[in-house]
DNA sequence: CATACAATTCACCCAACGGTTAATTAAAGT
DNA sequence: ACTTTAATTAACCGTTGGGTGAATTGTATG
C-alpha cells in the first residue's frame, strides 16, 4: 500500500532519533525482502528464515504481521501491482498523437520490466500457482487496468485520424506489447543458453527495443 | 532420449508378458511423472515421493536411475527440448512460399504451446534457475537450433520475392512468435484474473491466433 | 511514574523432505 | 542348475522448514 502516516512524534520525520521500535518500518523492511526472496528463489524455494535474515527482523515478527507465508507473497504481489499500476499512470497518454503514444508505451513497458525484473518472477511464480493469491485479494481484483481503456481512447483517434488500422483489440494490443518484452526478458537465461549469445547486454536491450517498436507499429500503423 | 532398444526376447514387442522388472518402462515412468511434477509445482515445489507415487515406482529407483533431484529436472528438460525441436523439424518450412511457412511457423507454436502447457512452466522453472540445468548439459548445447537457420532463408526467400521487408533478425522474430503465444498462455491465470475475462476458452484461443497472425505478418510483409 | 498495549525476542515443535544403507529378488548368461 | 548382475524394495536418517506459545521490553498516554 501507499506510504503510512507516521506515528504522531515532536520530532520531524527526517532526521528524527532512530526508534528502537518502529512497525511501519518493520513491516516494509519484511515486504522487501519477501519481494527479493519470492523473486529470487520463487514461492516454495523462498525461505522465511532467510526473509527474516536478510530484513534484520525476528522471524515471529513475520507471523505477527502477515500470518503467513501465502499472504505474505499476496502482500508482496499486491505492492508490486499497485506499483507499475502507479507507473504507468504518469504516463499521461492520452495526452499524447496516437503513434506517439503507443510507442511511448512500449518503450515504458520495456523499461519498467528492466528496472523491475522481480516483477516478472513474480507473476511467474503467481502463474504457476494459478493465480490463487489474486483471486483472494480483494485491492487487486478492484486494480481492474484502466489502461485498456485509455488504449481504446488512443486507438480510436489513431484510427479516426487514419493512421491506425481497424479493428484492433486494446486488450489483444496490450498482452502483445508486454509479451514481446516480457519474454525476451523473462526467459533470457534459457535463450542466451540456447542460442549461445549473452541476450542481456546494453546492446542486445536496445536491438530488441527497436524491433519490439517495430513489430507493434507495423501492426498498428495503417499501410 | 530416442526410443531404446528393447531387450532381445522371443516375443513381439507389443503383446509382450508383462515382464516385472524394466528398466526403460521405469525411466520413463519417473520421467513422465517427474515432467508433470515439475510442471506442476515448479523445482523446489516438486516432491520426489510424490513423483515415485504416481510413477508407482519405489523411491529409492529415482536415485538409482537419475541420482538427485537436480539431475532428473535437467534429463526432463532435456526430454523436453529434444520433444520440440523433432517436432519442428517435421514442419518442413523450407518446401513453402514464405508467408505461408511463417503462418505455419506461427500456428504451429501456439498449437505447441496449448498442448504442451507443461514446456512453458518447465521453462519458466529453468529460467528462475538461471538455466543453470541446461549449462550443465552437454546434450542441449549442442541441439542449437537450426530453426534459425531455416527462418534466415525463409527471410531470404521473401526478401527476394520482394513480399518481406528488409532487415528482419531472425532470432528477432523467433523471439516474438514465441513470445506472443508464450506470454498469453503461460500468463493466462494472472491476465484472466486482471482483466476479469477467461482467456482459456476455445473461442479466446482463436481470437488470440488470429491476432498474432496479424502482428506477425503485418511485421514481416513489406507494405 | 504507573499502566497498558504494541513491538519484539527466545526457544521450541514436528512433519516433511531429499537422500542413503543394505537387503532382496527377477532375469540374463553359461 | 547355477552364478552373476541388474532392478527393486524396505526401513531409516539428519536436517530443514513453516509455524507457535509465551515471555519480554520499548513507548505513548494519563
Amino acid at each position: 500500500m501507499d506510504q503510512p502516516s507516521l506515528p504522531m512524534t515532536t520530532n520531524t520525520p527526517e532526521q528524527a532519533e532512530p526508534r528502537q521500535r518502529d512497525s511501519d518500518r518493520s513491516r516494509q523492511l519484511i515486504l522487501d525482502a519477501a519481494r527479493d526472496e519470492f523473486a529470487g528463489h520463487g514461492l516454495s524455494g523462498a525461505r522465511v528464515d532467510r526473509i527474516a535474515a536478510s530484513a534484520s527482523v525476528n522471524k515471529r515478527l513475520i507471523y505477527y504481521y502477515f500470518g503467513s507465508k501465502d499472504d505474505l507473497f499476496t502482500a508482496v504481489l499486491e505492492a508490486a501491482y499497485a506499483a507499475i499500476r502507479t507507473a504507468e499512470q504518469q504516463l499521461h497518454l492520452t495526452e499524447l498523437p496516437p503513434p506517439y503514444a503507443i510507442r511511448r508505451l512500449v518503450e515504458f513497458t520495456w523499461n519498467y520490466y528492466i528496472e523491475h525484473p522481480e516483477f516478472l518472477s513474480l507473476l511467474n511464480s503467481e502463474n504457476l500457482h494459478k493465480a490463487r493469491h489474486l483471486e483472494h485479494s480483494k485491492q487487486i481484483q478492484t486494480m481492474n487496468t484502466p489502461l485498456i481503456q485509455t488504449l481504446e481512447e488512443i486507438l480510436g483517434r489513431g484510427r479516426q485520424a487514419g493512421v491506425f488500422r481497424a479493428g484492433i483489440d486494446p486488450m489483444q494490443l496490450y498482452i502483445s506489447i508486454a509479451g514481446l518484452a516480457y519474454f525476451y526478458l523473462s526467459n533470457n537465461h534459457t535463450l542466451s543458453s540456447i542460442f549461445g549469445s549473452n541476450l542481456m547486454t546494453h546492446k542486445a536491450h536496445s536491438e530488441r527495443l527497436s524491433h519490439i517498436c517495430d513489430v507493434i507499429l507495423g501492426y498498428v500503423l495503417s499501410d
